[in-house]
DNA sequence: TCTTTAACCAGA
DNA sequence: CTGGTTAAAGAG
């Protein structure tokens, strides 16, 4: 008798069996379609054996063994396994986490897998226009071209980003010959590279150690302040390991950086495959160049988080770009650190990860300087005569200001016009207004179903909660007191996009946030504007800090950087001094010497002072010594248990009772368990929540006591209306 | 999680 | 007795 055991997505902690009397190892990895309940699902087969785990009559036969996908390697399953048992999160919705949707589908098999055309080659013929070719109104036409003739090469997600006219117009230039469609990739491919600048002494001496342990475990720490070429870094090393055939996995905290990478590395690659894997992807895209990644023959895989599941025949590095972001934790469902993985998968493979930021983690930081990892630092910016921008402060309790703009910032915007350079206006802050107030009775719009403030959005006269995104109107008057004299309060973009306006109002202003890119490709369209320097004044939340160059871009101003200098979040600082770092990095990047200011109540703050010195090591030595002192992670291992109950007191209670079997599981002795406490955003969605915090000195103590009392929580009989999940290693308290 | 089944209650 | 809602149990 020869029984499977396959991995299935339920909420269950363990495998199902079933009778697959024609099953044997070479099976193991392999998708299978299997009847549950009354339904079909599809599986993975985890392992073979001729050992049930369960009475035999309750074994039904399996159905369909995809023979036409290769098996997931060992190495990914074992990767699985470990996620499962680390994050505590049941084996099957591991699996199925980490695979593309589509083979999820049931009698899903590869002869149904759409042969999508994804690449658009320029051909000799197209080789020999010029842009003077295409009438100059044609604006995406010419985008489009001018693209083709930089790279030779277009991809998918590349044109799609541009517009959604794009795959039209590649199909006029297809009918004229000047470019063509390529429908799979090479198996093989010739390597070769694009001749590049000499790197700095600094890069030339961090390639050569990396490309020195090549084929061992080792996890770097690439330093690199920004504009030093990190990114030159990733790229040679990446050139040995594809001349050796080997595989490149490179991590990017966000979407958006995405396209830009992948031109980075076509343009540098042109001849090796790459695909690049993210939740963007349609469903079948997302297949296909996992299916490529799978079967070897995509030696370059760029992507967000989820791609660290990316099988690889041949691996031979990993790189995480910006490390530090905390877009690598997955905040639901397997609440996994892709950082943390690709550590681990590195190990596994026995070859180099280069973990790079100019804000390493403080964990990360912490790992180098005990040795665990190997620091290297690149001081320089890559760009000679480029210096480092001037950063300074500018003290709010002394210095007048209008809607929240003081005059030192109006006078250094007026300035940056009358040169003709760009400016970045940095406020982390969505929307017209955080808050409504009346002036009268002091009632403030709240959200009806969270514990949070309603932000005015004056553009389409709504007020919005940012936490759950319900919209209603505005209210014409105070539902309190009746008074009709109702107020914003505070600042957001489109309140200081407004101001600016009123201020200059010939200056060309855009603002950048979450609100204005929300259509597919405004993203691509504002970033090609702010190139063509068709922008004098950028006003904008984070997206604009992270990873984009914009080479004319002289004074940055920083509105209000204070809000989390105090907070509960231990974590909070670290995140602003390296929100900061990374948009001041924005200043002067190429051969205009940048300005930065910040507007703050705190100008005495270490946090700035270190700032102004641009001095990370200091800081991050600082800050260890105090995360040190109070017992923090790096020098703790930490754990959260969260519940949320439609009222608080049903989520504490529940707390408080897995709070009592603690005591009886394993290793509770070296387990520190706080006080349930409400949440710091008790109502969301109509929920209230509450969290325990679990903290240990070791991450094995932690994980023999999260076992076992993950076990006893579980077996405890169940509430209605309650959840609860653990978080390990949580980066938001 | 999804689905089935049992349990409970109101109303006729 | 019926219809409807809700909670608990089980899935191989």
């Amino acid at each position: 008798m020869t029984v499977i055991h396959v991995a299935l997505d339920v909420p269950v902690n363990r495998l199902f069996d079933y009778l697959a009397p024609n099953a044997d190892s070479a099976d193991i990895g392999r998708c299978v379609r299997v009847p549950f309940g009354n339904r079909q699902l599809s599986g993975i087969i985890l392992s073979v054996s001729n050992l049930p785990s369960v009475p035999e009559r309750k074994l039904k036969t399996a159905g369909l063994i995809d023979q036409a996908i290769p098996p997931l390697p060992q190495s990914l399953l074992e990767l699985f396994e470990f996620c499962s048992h680390y994050y505590h999160h049941p084996i099957g919705q591991v699996v199925m986490n980490g695979l593309p949707a589509l083979l999820r589908k049931p009698g899903y098999t590869t002869s149904r897998i759409p042969k999508q055309i994804q690449e658009w080659i320029l051909t000799d013929a197209g080789r020999i226009i010029t842009l003077s070719d295409i009438p100059a109104r044609s604006k995406t036409k010419r985008q489009l071209f001018s693209l083709l003739l930089e790279n030779g090469i277009i991809t998918a997600d590349i044109y799609k980003a541009m517009s959604p006219h794009s795959r039209k117009l590649l199909h006029e230039f297809k009918d004229l010959g000047w470019v063509e469609q390529r429908t799979a990739l090479p198996g093989k491919f010739a390597f070769s590279t694009v001749p590049t600048l000499a790197p700095t002494t600094e890069q030339a001496h961090a390639i050569a150690e990396i490309l020195a342990r090549i084929g061992t475990f080792t996890p770097w720490l690439l330093h690199g302040i920004t504009g030093s070429g990190k990114t030159e870094v990733y790229l040679q090393v990446a050139a040995s390991l594809l001349a050796q055939q080997k595989q490149i996995l490179v991590l990017v905290p966000e979407i958006n950086l995405t396209p830009q990478l992948e031109a980075t590395f076509r343009k540098r690659f042109p001849n090796t495959p790459l695909v690049s894997l993210h939740s963007g992807l349609n469903s079948s895209e997302r297949l296909q160049g996992w299916l490529q990644a799978q079967c070897g023959e995509a030696n370059i895989i760029l992507g967000t988080r989820l791609a660290i599941f990316t099988p690889m025949p041949r691996p031979g590095l990993i790189i995480v770009d910006e490390e530090q972001d905390h877009s690598f934790k997955q905040q639901d469902g397997l609440r996994y650190s892709a950082r943390d993985l690709a550590v681990y998968r590195a190990r596994q493979a026995n070859i180099p990860i280069v973990l790079g930021s100019a804000t390493p983690s403080l964990e990360s930081y912490h790992q180098a300087r005990i040795g665990r990892y190997r620091l290297l630092q690149l001081h320089a910016r890559a760009i000679s005569q480029a210096v480092l921008p001037a950063i300074h402060c500018i003290d709010m309790r002394v210095t007048p200001a209008q809607e929240r703009l003081s005059e030192p910032i109006l006078d250094a915007l007026r300035q940056s016009l009358d040169q003709k350079q760009q400016s970045l206006v940095f406020i982390n802050r969505r929307g017209y207004s955080p808050a409504l107030l009346c002036k009268s009775c002091r009632w403030i719009a709240t959200c009806k179903r969270c514990s949070s403030r309603l932000v005015v959005h004056l553009r389409n006269r709504q007020l919005r909660c940012h936490y759950c995104g319900d919209q209603q109107p505005i209210t014409p008057a105070c539902p309190q007191c009746g008074d009709p004299d109702i107020m914003p309060f505070g600042h957001g973009t489109q309140r200081i996009e407004s101001a600016l306006i009123k201020q200059f109002p010939n200056a060309r202003i855009l603002r950048v946030d979450r609100d204005s890119i929300r259509h597919k490709t405004a993203w691509q369209t504002m970033l090609d504007t702010i190139h063509q320097g068709k922008v004098d004044i950028l006003v904008g939340t984070q997206l604009l800090a992270k990873g984009h160059d914009f080479p004319n871009l002289a004074l940055v101003c920083v509105l209000n950087a204070d809000s989390s200098l105090y907070s509960t979040d231990f974590r909070a600082e670290e995140h602003l001094f390296s929100q900061l770092m990374q948009v001041a990095g924005r200043a002067g990047r190429a051969h205009i010497p940048g300005t930065v200011l910040i507007q703050t109540e705190f100008p005495q703050h270490p946090l700035y002072l270190a700032l102004i010195r641009q001095d990370y090591a200091a800081y991050a030595q600082t800050q260890l010594k105090e995360r040190k002192s109070a017992s923090f992670p790096p020098f703790v291992y930490l754990a959260v248990l969260r519940a949320e109950a439609p009222v608080l007191a049903e989520a504490l209670e529940f707390l408080h009772q897995t709070a009592v079997i603690a005591t009886i599981a394993k290793e509770y002795a070296h387990i520190q368990l706080f006080d349930p406490v409400p949440a710091t955003m008790t109502r969301l969605k109509g929920l209230e929540r509450a969290q325990l915090l679990i903290q240990a000195v070791s991450r094995k103590c932690l994980q023999i006591f999260l076992s076992d009392w993950h076990q006893r929580i579980t077996a405890l009989p169940a509430r209605s209306k309650l959840r609860w999940h653990l978080d390990v290693d949580p980066l938001t308290l």
